[in-house]
DNA sequence: AGGGTGGCCGTTACCGCTAACATAGCGCGA
DNA sequence: TCGCGCTATGTTAGCGGTAACGGCCACCCT
């Protein structure tokens, strides 16, 4: 329990070495398993680590291979349930590949992510998976001249500077809009956020305006928030919209957690949904389970897109640069039952 | 967009110190801004470093000056809420430090977090903060021969390696057990996971417990659960101990999530809350704004850890070690509507 | 017996950067 | 005029590992 007297430096390989009589090499060897050892030394040395606690230095390892385990992962935010959900699927197969994801946060910051990005590739990471096709030059740039594997996530309307896994937030929207006139809706509102950097979010709106026009229609109202819990933003911009266009018979929200919290309002006050009044979000996250009601929502295959990013960036790693692999995974609309059926 | 014919290996120092015609060093102390470099060459070396796209190397630097920027940040789970508002206040304290969070998961198996912590202090980190008082053996001896500042943070009920940064869970569940006793519930049922190593849940039945037995009464059921959406399992428990047993006055849940989803099953089948069935959570999640009515919980100051936490570690990291800071803060009971007021 | 072979281990030369010290040039007061 | 102090820059020696190569020795085959 006492404190070291000494606060003696941190140990080297030097003191493995001379703890077990052999040389540095040889430790070396035997920590990474690689290379030939015969078995009494190998298991004198692991005893000999052991005893004194030795814990390698990575920092002189990849200095000295050139070679860094770490898989850089940026994405804009973790508080929304999506992004973890991306992650575990990274996770999932980084896990017995020897790679290591780092994660770095930008908060749907131009500016920070280009920050978080050369902090990263300070790093000399591996690979990078990002959120998104759209970044600063100065990002675009430093992702092309990284020389390593890039992987762009979530989104795959537009140009990526390697490779890219993800769904059409475009034609996403456009799903959607065309099941709630095929259903017969007809005067719709649109809930969103207030993010100017939520591309994704933006396309998917884009898409279901132009699918509305075919039929000649428009949203007919929106309501827009930012910050605060999601599931009372719902719940007030509903109330708002409704009383603002008590006309609306279709809401479509922007995402999951604001049209929970719509429904939630509107169970409460006991409009008829989906007859009177139907409701559409888009993630289809887990919390939508445990509902009065299924939500329609339209899954973003997020744990798959973690997992073939990952799967992309650990090939790479292996196999050298093959480059520009491009996955487009099809988003399933879940009518729940909130959307009348035809 | 056509791939650079010859992929020139990444670039050094060397070549930005080639490219303005100053030495290596001067090119280092100007990046860094640190010691005197007149303002032209200054201006001509960043102008090269800009041009060339150069990115440092940190681990080269991180080697040869035996600093490292990061911070390790080890968590059971991003997955719940709890853990990405920490993650919050520590990032918010740590911007403007020129420290930077690394993120480990352990998903609450302490192998995983051995694993982890290795890994981490491998890239010899400036200071480690992690969830939770329970380690392993060989964990608690890591953490212990680091020589850089540790926190544990989220509980203070048992003996810190270094410094601590919580709540008392064992209180915090003696003081809703008490509030639930003084408003006249008698027959209590307990909603938790099935998770032998979440400590802190742990600890909160054990004070809930205790001070029931005060009052001479005792948990009448109980109903645990593992994995899936929280929320649905929290409808689905609730059902099935309401089945079991259904003479219980008041449930007390694990967390927020769950009692939200017991409360959802309480307000769709017309039960009296809080009159006939008193209901309790604990964290204060914010998804909680959002629900018809305000469920009673306790707030678990996480964003308070976070941020203390690391005010800790940039304390000590430019002051030198002092060692040993133990804060504990003072979580707020919510009565909310799901508890009859007294 | 000679020579090949392969297992085991050590030596050497870096990896890219920075701490610490050395050096050059200049202004300035005595 | 000298020498001191200062600023601006260069030089040297690592940081703690690993790649690449080389040497030694036992063993086996012909």
């Amino acid at each position: 329990m006492a404190k070291d007297p000494v606060p003696r430096r941190t140990l080297t390989l030097r003191d493995v070495s001379e703890a077990s009589g052999v040389s540095e090499m040889t430790v070396s060897r035997v920590l990474r398993s690689r290379g030939d050892v015969s078995v009494s030394t190998r298991e004198r040395v692991l005893e000999a680590a052991r005893a004194l606690g030795y814990v390698p230095n990575k920092i002189a390892g990849a200095l000295a291979s050139q070679r860094v385990n770490l898989v850089a992962v940026i994405i804009p935010s973790l508080s929304n349930m999506v992004f973890p959900e991306v992650m575990t699927g990274i996770s999932d197969v980084l896990e017995d590949t020897g790679l290591q994801p780092v994660v770095g946060v930008t908060n749907y910051s131009p500016e920070r992510e280009e920050k978080v990005l050369y902090e990263m590739l300070s790093w000399r990471p591996s690979g990078v998976i990002i959120a998104g096709l759209e970044h600063t030059p100065a990002a675009r740039a430093m992702l092309q001249n990284a020389g390593i594997p890039i992987v762009e996530v979530m989104d795959i309307d537009g140009t990526p500077v390697d490779s890219a896994v993800g769904i059409s937030h475009f034609r996403a929207g456009r799903h959607m809009a065309a099941a709630i006139v095929a259903a017969g809706y007809r005067r719709i509102g649109f809930l969103g956020t207030m993010m100017p950097h939520d591309h994704r979010a933006r396309k998917r709106l884009e898409g279901f305006e132009e699918e509305l026009a075919k039929s000649g229609l428009e949203v007919q109202d929106r309501e827009f928030y930012s910050g605060g819990s999601q599931l009372l933003k719902g719940r007030e911009m509903t109330e708002a919209i409704l009383t603002r266009s008590p006309d609306l018979d279709f809401l479509y929200y922007s995402n999951d957690m604001i049209a929970a919290g719509g429904l939630l309002y509107c169970l409460h006050h006991g409009i008829d949904v989906p007859g009177k009044l139907g409701l559409a979000g888009f993630n289809g996250v887990e919390l939508l389970e445990g509902l009065p009601c299924r939500l329609a929502t339209m899954d973003a295959c997020r744990h798959e897109i973690g997992r073939r990013a990952a799967e992309i960036i650990a090939g790479q790693h292996e196999a050298g640069a093959t480059g520009g692999i491009i996955t487009e995974l099809e988003p399933k609309l879940q009518p729940g039952d909130t959307i009348r059926s035809t």
